[in-house]
DNA sequence: TTGAAAGCGCTAACAC
DNA sequence: GTGTTAGCGCTTTCAA
């Protein structure tokens, strides 16, 4: 392994002008420089990590907590998308990401603080992390420069972003209505989301904003997966007391829902209408195509990096709750109710 | 922070046994052990990575390589899938992830080895990486140990796992040949990967195993997108020369001539048969369901972690090719061929 | 503009 | 069983 030690014999300078050549200081003379430079390039010297993060205390790296599976057994359905924006954008400022994944510690060292720690990662961004996680409420008070995404947490370094759960819901009702819709049935997540909760709220206030009155008997609660959304609409086809529309709090759920509607003999699309939410790939894919409300993912990856960045590099920066916009994609789920 | 300083004067020993009790070490009387441990417990103390893998040499870490988007401007379509099962077993022998994101080096600095020993990395797992990378030769033949999926490479320290795509294309032939079919398109992937070609040989193989001539005019070439086999499935439609069935080297692109073919007024899976090959998540939820060959990509992820923590502890194991069999999925896209 | 030297937190000879 | 000490490769005062 070739260390400034070696460039500065070399190149008949001390380690400090290496050092200075490398971080790209001022205060050295242009030939110096270029003779140090020349030198690296020949050696073709690279600069350690660990030593330079021992040393300045930083890492140039950013720590990664993602639950996935956590109740469902299945991969997030958007994951990659949100975690490429993230990614582009704070490798684009010389940060790389560290997943992670060591499940050998001991309990006093599994807490996202400790880990984080350990490390030294600049930054954190975590991600379906569940709402109750024992350590979640020291991180969320420490002092480690932190992102959290759908849930509604802030602390001192500690921002979130969420897409606009509660307009979205407000987004998909507002288009049932448009076409006619009054009796419509909600299938929820879990709530013990924030997530969840948020959308039912949605689904609550446009209601009201109507004039309609909340059927609990309607509100059935899922817990995001393909399955909760099919046994969700057993429930309601054995009530045999049917709403015209169903607004699905995910596009999983409501892929299970119009299965079960179809095994039920229900056209989905023409004697049901059906909105999901998340615009998941698989909604444009299946037959008839999924009417929702999109997140965007991509985007909610960039603009958590960029956060994530002002928290690391801003400690005045006071931490924000952000919210992303959501859009209304019309596919073949949902007809105008003829009247 | 607490280091090991702190410990040890606090425990009145010296900060060697306090090394030696916080890795295990026999040598330590037990009584000694205790009191170290009680107040490593006691001052919340969390050993630092960096400082460990300088003198160490090793960071009990693992780099990931992963160039998404790399002609398509898609996610992969089972990215999550197969670094689940990677992450799960690596994380178990004490690893985490490094995915290097970092783009502000030189170019120098840009290649496969450079940041691997930036970063201290104890090994690589590379997926999805151009087979004309420009540094990917250096790093075969580099010390670094390394696993790299879907690429037909091996070195001194290089081992890769790849599914058994000659054999699952001869799977899908076989299939479709036992329902009847011998007049039989072929959409290849990308002919610069290793995998494409691979299930081409198979394709042709299985062909020339039942006597039928290989049809140049049957053999399209793509690109793994879904446009892709969209133009294919419209050429084939223009060409009226139709075969009985196709095989697609992957499923977006089965569900590119899918869409194609409907849109030409066919029957897929009556009046035409077609079989895919990966079994990504959307093959199950597409009318009719895509029969194909399926890959095991949390299996993929488990053996290559495997793979590779052999090639990190044990430097005189041989680097392999490994190869997973593949698994014939039947769903609705394949009829016999009435006769 | 340059260099000497201390120190980041830890491990590992080596000695006792 | 335990402690002393010398690094690991780098940055950073402080002096010159």
């Amino acid at each position: 392994m070739i260390t400034i030690y070696d460039i500065a014999k070399r190149a008949g300078v001390s380690v400090t002008t290496v050092s200075r050549v490398l971080n790209g200081y001022a205060d050295v003379s242009p030939s110096t420089r270029r003779k140090v430079q020349h030198i690296v390039h020949e050696l073709g010297y690279r600069p350690n990590a660990m030593a330079r993060g021992l040393t300045t205390k930083r890492s140039m790296s950013v720590g990664v907590f993602f639950h996935d599976n956590v109740n469902t057994g299945l991969s997030h359905p958007f994951f990659l998308e949100v975690i490429n924006g993230f990614k582009e954008t704070i490798g684009a400022e010389g940060y790389d990401l560290l997943f992670f994944a060591n499940d050998t510690l001991d309990n006093e060292l599994k807490t996202f603080e400790a880990r984080a720690k350990h490390r030294n990662v600049d930054g954190l961004l975590l991600w379906a992390i569940p709402e109750d996680d024992p350590s979640l409420a020291a991180l969320v008070m420490s002092s480690i420069p932190s992102i959290i995404l759908d849930l509604d947490l802030t602390g001192p370094c500690m921002g979130n972003i969420s897409c606009d759960n509660f307009g979205g819901a407000v987004q998909a009702m507002n288009f049932l209505l448009e076409n006619g819709h009054r009796n419509i049935a909600f299938v929820s997540g879990l709530l013990s989301t924030h997530s969840a909760r948020e959308r039912l709220l949605g689904y609550q206030h446009a209601l009201q904003l109507h004039g309609i009155p909340y059927r609990p008997e309607w509100m059935l609660e899922g817990d995001y997966t393909e399955k909760s959304g099919y046994a969700a609409a057993k429930r309601l086809l054995k009530s045999g007391d049917l709403p015209t529309a169903v607004f699905c709090s995910s596009d999983m759920m409501a892929i299970g829902v119009m299965k079960a509607l179809e095994e039920g003999g229900m056209l989905v699309g023409e004697e049901l209408s059906l909105i999901g939410f998340d615009d998941i790939m698989m909604a444009s894919y299946i037959t008839p195509g999924l009417t929702t409300i999109r997140q965007k993912k991509h985007e909610m990856g960039v603009i958590a990096a960029r956060a994530l960045l002002e928290l690391i590099e801003n400690s005045d920066k006071v931490p924000e709750a952000l919210t992303m916009d959501t859009e209304l994609v019309v596919r073949g789920t949902v007809r105008p109710l003829a009247l």
